[in-house]
Parts: C-alpha cells; sequence; structure tokens
DNA sequence: CAGTTAAGATGACGATCGTCATCAAAAAAG
DNA sequence: CTTTTTTGATGACGATCGTCATCTTAACTG
C-alpha cells in the first residue's frame, strides 16, 4: 500500500514526533519501536525504510525535541519582551507546565542521563550542541538582566536541570514546590513587586 | 543445593551490591535480572526467593548504594576535617572519580530520572529520603562555611545534580571540564591560596 | 495506459525480558 | 541418624525486544 511522497513524508513526521514525545517520558529503553509506530498511526513494518536503526531514531528524536523547544523559547521571549529575560525563562523551565510533561519538554532533564549512558557519537552531539546552545542563551540573557552576569552560565544551567529532574522525583510531594521556589529566587532572585509599584 | 544461612545471608547481599552498581550504570531498564544476579555470582533462579520482584530489588538496591554513599560522606568529613566543608563536598561530588563512575556514586544523577518515571511509591520514598538528607547536610555544612548559608540548600543540590548529569553526557568533550570547574566556582567561591599564603 | 518503483502492512526470526515451577542437595531440626 | 526445611540451579513460560524478508498496493515514470 503505497502512498503519496507527501503523505510518506509526513508519516515520517509523526514518527519523529511520537518517538520525541514517548522517549522522552519513559527514556530509550523504556518504549520500543513498535509503540512509537502505533503512537504515529502506522504499524512496525515500515520502520526500517524511514530509520537505520532504533538508536537512528533516537537521534532524529531528540534532534527535532530540541529544535521546539528553542523555537518556544525564541517565540515566547520575542512577544513577551520581559523586562528580566532570565527570570521569565527561568520560571518557565520550572513551571509545573513543563516539570509535569517532560514529554513536550527539554531533553536535558528527560532524557540527559539516558543519553550519558549510550556511546553512541551521533547521540552525545546533539546533547552536546543543546547544552552550548542553552549556555550561549543564558550568556546573552544574563547580561540583559538585573542581575547582570554575576553567575557562570554553566552554574545556572546545571541548576535548572537537576532542578527539574528532582522536581519530577518528588512530584506530589510538598517538597517539590519549595525546592522549585527556592531556586527560581536563587537564580533570578526574591519575586519583584509588580511593575505598578515600583520605587 | 543449599547452602548455609550465613552463606545465603551474604548471596543476598551480593545481589543487591550487583544490583547497586549495574543499576546505577545501565538505568532501570538498561540490565535485566539474568546479569545481575551473574554479577552476584549465582545463576537467576534464586531470585524470587529473595525479592518479590525486580521493582523490589531496585528499592533496595537504591537505598543500600544510598546509605553507602551517607557513610562515604560522613567518613571523609570526619577524616579530612576541612576548613571548608561545602567546598570539600562540592569538589569531592564534582570530582571524576564520581563523574566518571556512576556505578558507585549517588543515585540522584544516575537514576533521578529513571526513578520518576516510574509510579512505584517504594522507589520515590528512597529519593525523597535521599533528597531531603542532602539538604539537611548542605544546611548544616554551609552554615560553617565562609559563605555562610548566602544560598538555599535545595539551589546548591539542584546545582550539583545538574553539573554530575551534564558533565556524564558530554563527558571526553574539553566543555565538561570548563562546566565542572565554573559550578565548584558557582557554589565555593574561586580556588582558595594554600593556606600556608593566606593574607 | 503500461511498467516500474517504493511505502507500509503482515508476519516471523532469534534474543532477551520478568517470572515461576520443579528439583537436587545440603543445612538445619528432631 | 533420620527427617524436614530451604537454598539455589535448571529450565521453561509467554511477552516483548530490535530487526528484517516478503508481499500487497498504489503512486510515480515513461
Amino acid at each position: 500500500m503505497r502512498v503519496s511522497r507527501e503523505k510518506a513524508q509526513e508519516n515520517r513526521k509523526q514518527i519523529i514526533e511520537a518517538a520525541a514525545r514517548l522517549l522522552r517520558e519513559h527514556g530509550f529503553d523504556g518504549i520500543g519501536v513498535a509503540d512509537i509506530m502505533k503512537a504515529a498511526g502506522l504499524t512496525h513494518g515500515g520502520f526500517y525504510r524511514n530509520f537505520a536503526s532504533k538508536d537512528d531514531l533516537a537521534v532524529k528524536a531528540s534532534e527535532h525535541a530540541i529544535a521546539d523547544r528553542m523555537a518556544l523559547l525564541k517565540n515566547g521571549l520575542a512577544q513577551q519582551q520581559p523586562q528580566d529575560p532570565l527570570r521569565a525563562v527561568v520560571e518557565s523551565y520550572l513551571s509545573s507546565a513543563h516539570r509535569d510533561d517532560p514529554g513536550s519538554g527539554c531533553i536535558l532533564p528527560a532524557l540527559a542521563a539516558d543519553a550519558a549512558r549510550r556511546d553512541d557519537p551521533a547521540l552525545r552531539a546533539v546533547f552536546i550542541t543543546t547544552i552550548q546552545y542553552y549556555l550561549d542563551q543564558i550568556a546573552k540573557l544574563s547580561s540583559a538582566s538585573p542581575r547582570a552576569g554575576s553567575r557562570h552560565p554553566a552554574a545556572i544551567l546545571s541548576e535548572m536541570v537537576g532542578a527539574v529532574i528532582l522536581s519530577r522525583v518528588i512530584a506530589n510531594d510538598p517538597l517539590a514546590e519549595s525546592l522549585v521556589a527556592a531556586v527560581v529566587a536563587d537564580i533570578a532572585g526574591p519575586s519583584p513587586r509588580r511593575a505598578s509599584d515600583e520605587e
């Protein structure tokens, strides 16, 4: 049952998107090829016409996931134009929306520990690129922030990623909310008064 | 082939220790019961006389792993008596010895992301206890540190855990060393001059 | 329109998964 | 010493794993 080239290309995109979500939710070893294909609305048969291996898909899915996130961050900043962009990014990264939905979130808290266990250079490369991207962004944002660049971007990124991971493992425990609040305040300073009543 | 009670107890300990190492190295879904038993010097047959399930073993192994780490931290501080204990802990946590050997390291960077994906309350409880323990220790240590308690323990712990995870995924890339150095300096301040030439 | 190409469904492969029934054998209990 | 108990080895179960061969079918090529 051959389909049109456009349909085939769309199917391939569906596979990558389903994989991006399911791999982040269940880990590289927590989800199978068949389940990914089913989530994409296909059977497992056509998989190896699209990808060389499951590892290959993992690379493509990770790339797609992080490209999505980069676009989301860029658009968010462009239309919000926050006065403290670093705070805006941290609050978004540590929001319950992000913490409670790893499937559409950043690959670093979701998959970095998994990726560290593989010796797939292509996969590691995606994570190196991702980390470098975040470091650049944080450097740029924190220089435009009230607490101008007082900390190294690597420190801020580590703290953000660690906080998301820890908050996820203790989700539903009151400890989670206090941890997140402490980290937001640590990075962006205490919550500012509303813009209308600034001194 | 029955063995003595002492031998049986020792075997059980071997299983837990092998599991603690292999689970941290390969993740909960990355290693099987048979391989764990083999690493413990046994066959897979006797497993379910010792543990109710693989999940049950994961809980016991995580508990053992963190108890081991707590003892190591306690002993290290007791015999070193560092003048800046928080710095000593951070430097140890971010040392290449720890980063390059997840199998005998802290369960937070190794398994927290994995644990967050399971809805096993017993397993989550181990991680909640572990996090609470670290928060208490950091609170205690940082009040005895030169940079006295200026930051919330949750911020410091998140940063430490995140840094280990990120450094592991980019191991062998020069970025890893600079990230670790930046995080150590961020938490403990710039490397102090030797004690002999303090001002 | 006829011939060719390729996408995807079906189904199977060997391996491995978690789990358990069974059994041999030696330790413990009497 | 005899009997009972229990450890751990053997082996198998159904399910699932990643991967691939085959075939149908329809899109593309000429």
